[in-house]
RNA sequence: GGGCGUUUGGCGCAGCGGGAGCGCGCUUCCUUCACACGGAAGAGGUCACUGGUUCGAACCCAGUAACGCCCACCA
């Protein structure tokens, strides 16, 4: 038996451990996948070293669980690979801090030590994310964790590069790049993020060094002029009649501060429209003055050191830091009289992503990837529906970023990291890049030396689905060759170019023209409950961990799924966890309740069916659901197939065979046909191919069956039942059978409080644990759909509520017992026939009767009353309240207690409401419009509403018309 | 400058062509033997705005506004 109180924190740790040592995080999940399905890999996105988990984590592994224990539980051979990426700057800063509190510099050390000291870090602090991931329960297979700097990694790094550099895909050059002074690296262009600041805009004279004419200067304006102390030439537009005198004259510019002479010339790329329409020009630290220098053969002169510190270039500035600088430039300049005036200014101001400093435009010898012919094939595989963004729009993301792709910037003036594989000889020049470390020019034979910089990061996650998978292995052992492409990438919106697409053009390359995985999911991005971004200098962060502690692991990861939309942001508030947590108690005290009354519970024992659960035709079938064809099959069951079905249901009332359960349970009550058909039905739902990664639908569809379906009614109807000897055996069964299949279905969410329970419950089956327990198959529920027993529980349902509500209006104490009379009415006009028989009307009405006379019992415990008498078209009693609805006349029969004027009053209302809904709808079936172009099923529901407000409206009118008699 | 997202009851959101819904909050009642992290009954919205398409629009199209995100070398 269940304790009474559902304590996660006690659980969790207990089942992961469970789980864990049988293992079930391996590709065999402890010997319970069926070899013979499609396998089900996904790669998680490796996070930091340094990391910690944070909301987004939290969010985005729990998708990734949600899929991989779905796909282990349907049979597949699952394995969900887990590993750290080395994280090159983030780490290499960690460790620098570290030094740095005990007064040491990188360079105190030396490479080699410094390095060393990373490894120190990584094995130290490097395994904190993976435990907490853990803590929230992910399945990962975590025996066989990976790390961007493995040996095998550093192997398949070098393939790559080596690869890439023979087929001149790889190249170095002198360019701008992204410099970050406090890094000390170079950072490619997506790494840099832009900033609108407000800034100024000087305008500084630029004296001639003769005048021309009048003209004694010209006036150029700057956002950055400290960087004017490596001005090589002042550029003009092409058409500009202010400075053709100047141009023709051959004019050339004083520059100030500095004893250079530098010329003034027509560029294209000048604007003549903005600021004075001269621009200085400083090739070394712009990069369109790179380019125009490039064309008009300036020279590059570079101000800063690595620090951005003015070096020996930048004369009496130099030694002073940029913004120093700036300021002493600004000031000199304003002292010469140089300083024309100075508006403010809105530009974008690049960022390090790493560390927020502002980026330095910086000219460098740097190693580069070539990306517009890798971006091709990459564009080709998404449009022709290979790879699948969802939400679809990102698609569009991808595209305008793949077609207007630049040259990959890879070399990082770091320590921490996969050196750049090339070799140089200083003694002859030859120079090449290799697999393995050479020491001797293979010329002549002096001592190499190899690249100082390492490579990118991303240059090493890019290869994260095929490395990790042994690549570039090439045995029979390969698990390339069975395991790959893999199925899903789960990540968030802001690494689709640093990694996404990365990882699409790399595996295009080197594997097989593979694609590394089918799908690809981008998640909402996590925000405070303002909308604002979670970050570390806002303070506004969310913390997981605290989160797991204080509404469990399973609460957690069902309110994050539960909010997962087609929507780019969810502002997310710990305190909607709240209703997330309620529903876990809810599961553990509805399965507490089944518990309790299974004192003499017997199984409906059936082995054929326990063993077509476990056998290797189930999980085909499961294939096929999955498959792009299956969505036919779905509609086949959902349609025509089901409707047969339901008749032979109705006849043998037992669940058809291969159902999940190892037991058919035998329905002898509408009320049990009719949770067994929600059940179909959120199968059903649940297993819509077109919403498979709609978490927060299918969240949703779960929260409502069990809440509002199993518990509100099933379970309270399942109280008479039990108490009623020969009802409650098979009402045992139901329960069982019922809350079985909900677990399975939940686990995938919800992993702890469902193992547990299910570990307590007479389920049947024999896999040890639920986390291996077959999936339910939406197949293998189809003959449980059944209308009739809808239709007769809504009623059920319908007249409960009106009973309660009259109740209520009348303050009438739960423990008064009420009595009852219904009056059933067909409508002569109603097609609408939600039960089998042939014949309508009158008889309908009959199937009706004798529905509700048997499910009176459950009327009479429900809403307390002593008898419910029903009839066809009989007189109710004059001393009631009567609430119609469904065709239904409910009367509460109140001697004495009827209040006849707000009876009046209250029926008045409700007869307006149901008169202009009527109204509404009779101009709708008299528009010609409509019923020529309109869908013939939406004509048809239409005339079935009109005949059955039509007949609500005539009730309630022959009530208001008995009351007036009586009053 | 270009692209994208959001705008629905007090708050957070779902629905995305034919009945405005969920969670939290609110009101009233109920500690009855699964659950007060609960049960029952209620109140509360002209679905941002303006046009258009349609027999029919919260839903499709165009435009506007507000908020947010991304991309882009305007010195």
């Amino acid at each position: 038996m269940l304790p009474k109180q559902y304590d996660p924190s006690e659980l969790e740790t207990k089942l992961f451990k469970q789980w864990e040592s049988a293992g079930y995080f391996s590709r065999n999940a402890g010997g319970h996948a069926n070899p013979e399905a499609p396998p089900y890999t996904i790669v998680i996105p490796p996070p930091n070293v340094t990391g910690v988990l944070h909301m987004g984590h939290a969010l985005n592994n729990t998708l990734q669980d949600i899929l991989t224990r779905r796909a282990r539980m349907q049979g597949r051979p699952t394995r969900w690979i887990v590993g750290t990426d080395h994280a090159g700057i983030a780490t290499q800063n960690k460790v620098e801090q570290k030094l740095a509190a005990s007064g040491k510099t990188r360079f105190d050390l030396g490479r080699e030590a410094f390095v060393e000291e990373c490894w120190q870090w990584r094995s130290e602090y490097g395994s904190t994310i993976i435990e907490q991931l853990k803590a929230m329960g992910c399945s990962c297979d975590y025996n066989n964790e990976k790390f961007t700097m493995d040996a095998s990694y550093a192997a398949a790094i070098r393939k790559v590069f080596v690869s890439w550099y023979r087929a001149g895909r790889i190249y170095r050059g002198n360019r701008i790049i992204n410099w970050c002074p406090r890094c000390t690296t170079a950072l490619a262009d997506d790494e840099v993020e832009h900033k609108d600041e407000q800034g100024s805009l000087w305008h500084i004279r630029y004296p001639l060094l003769e005048p021309v004419g009048d003209i004694k200067y010209l006036v150029v304006a700057t956002t950055r002029p400290e960087t004017m102390l490596g001005d090589t030439g002042v550029a003009v537009a092409l058409d500009d009649e202010r400075y053709s005198e100047l141009l023709n004259a051959n004019a050339k510019v004083c520059l100030p501060l500095t004893d250079r002479v530098i010329p003034i010339f027509a560029d294209e790329y000048v604007d003549k429209n903005f600021g004075t329409g001269a621009v200085k020009v400083t090739p070394a630290h712009d990069p369109n003055d790179f380019e125009m220098g490039k064309r008009h053969n300036l020279p590059e002169i570079n101000i800063f050191n690595e620090h951005a510190i003015i070096n020996a270039n930048g004369g009496i500035f130099a030694g002073m830091e940029r913004y120093e600088a700036r300021a002493a430039i600004l000031q000199a300049l304003e002292d010469l009289g140089l300083l024309e005036k100075t508006d403010t200014h809105d530009h974008a101001v690049g960022h390090c992503y790493r560390c927020d400093t502002t980026i330095e435009p910086w000219a460098s010898e740097q190693w580069f990837v070539s990306m517009a012919p890798l971006a091709k094939p990459a564009i080709k595989a998404v449009r022709d529906g290979r790879i699948s963004f969802n939400p679809k729009r990102w698609e569009k993301v991808y595209f305008q970023w793949m077609e207007s792709i630049r040259d990959w910037c890879i070399s990082r003036q770091l320590w921490w990291g996969h050196r750049i594989p090339v070799f140089y000889c200083d003694a002859c020049g030859w120079q090449d890049a290799s697999e393995t470390d050479l020491q001797k020019c293979p010329s002549c034979g002096s001592a190499l030396r190899q690249d100082e910089d390492v490579l990118d990061t991303w240059f090493s996650s890019q290869l994260w689905p095929f490395a990790t998978a042994s690549w570039p292995a090439d045995d029979a052992q390969d698990p390339l060759k069975t395991y790959y492409p893999t199925q899903v990438l789960s990540t968030a919106r802001d690494i689709i170019f640093l990694w996404v697409a990365r990882m699409i053009m790399s595996s295009l390359y080197f594997v097989d023209e593979q694609i590394p995985f089918r799908d690809v999911i981008i998640h909402p991005t996590v925000l405070d409950k303002h909308g604002n971004i979670m970050s570390k200098s806002r303070g506004n962060g969310i913390d997981p961990l605290e989160l797991i502690s204080d509404f469990g692991a399973d609460a957690m990861r069902f309110g994050l799924a539960l909010q997962v939309t087609g929507a780019q942001d969810m502002k997310f508030d710990r305190d909607k966890l709240a209703s997330s947590r309620n529903f876990a108690t809810k599961i553990w005290n509805a399965a507490r309740f089944v518990l309790m009354n299974l004192e003499d519970f017997q199984p409906a024992t059936n082995d054929a069916q326990n063993t077509a659960v476990t056998s290797s035709d189930s999980v085909e079938k499961n294939t096929a659901v999955a498959s792009s064809d299956s969505v036919e099959k779905n509609t086949a069951v959902a349609s025509s197939d089901s409707v047969e079905k339901n008749t032979a249901v109705t006849s043998s009332d037992s669940v058809e065979k291969n159902t999940t359960a190892v037991f058919a349970p035998v329905a002898q009550t509408d009320a049990d046909r009719w949770i067994l058909s929600r059940l179909a039905a959120l199968a059903l739902e649940l297993d819509d191919e077109s919403k498979s990664f709609d978490f927060g639908a299918i969240a949703r569809g779960l929260y409502a069956f069990f809440w509002n379906e199993f518990c509100d009614w099933y379970i309270e109807f399942a109280k008479g039942q039990l108490a009623d000897a020969s009802l409650r055996r098979s009402t045992q069964q139901i329960l069982v059978f019922v809350l079985d299949n909900a677990l399975r279905l939940l686990h995938p969410f919800m992993p702890f409080v469902t193992e547990e329970i299910w570990q307590s419950i007479p389920h049947g089956c024999t896999s040890p644990h639920l986390i291996v327990a077959p999936y339910p198959q939406t197949c293998t529920f189809a003959g449980l759909h059944n209308f009739n027993a809808e239709s007769g529980i809504n009623d059920v349902i319908a007249i409960v509520q009106a009973l309660r509500s009259t109740r209520a209006r009348y303050a009438i104490s739960p423990k008064q017992s009420l009595d009852v009379y219904i009056s059933l009415q067909a409508s002569e006009h109603a097609s609408k026939n939600t039960y089998d028989d042939a014949s309508k009307n009158l008889c309908d009405c009959e199937v009706r009767l004798r529905s509700i006379h048997e499910q009176g019992f459950l009327i009479n415990k429900l809403a307390n009353c002593d008898n419910v008498n029903v009839t066809i078209g009989g007189e109710l009693p004059g001393a009631s309240s009567v609430t119609v609805v469904n065709g239904m006349q409910i009367a509460i029969v109140l001697d004495g207690l009827i209040d006849f004027n707000a009876e009046q009053q209250r029926l008045q209302k409700e007869l307006q409401k149901q008169v202009d809904a009527l109204d509404k709808l009779r101009r709708k079936l008299s528009n010609e419009g409509f019923l020529a172009k309109a869908a013939s099923d939406v004509i048809q529901k239409s005339k079935d509403d009109f005949a059955e407000l039509e007949l609500t409206v005539e009730q309630i009118k022959s009530q208001l018309a008995g009351l007036k008699v009586l009053s």
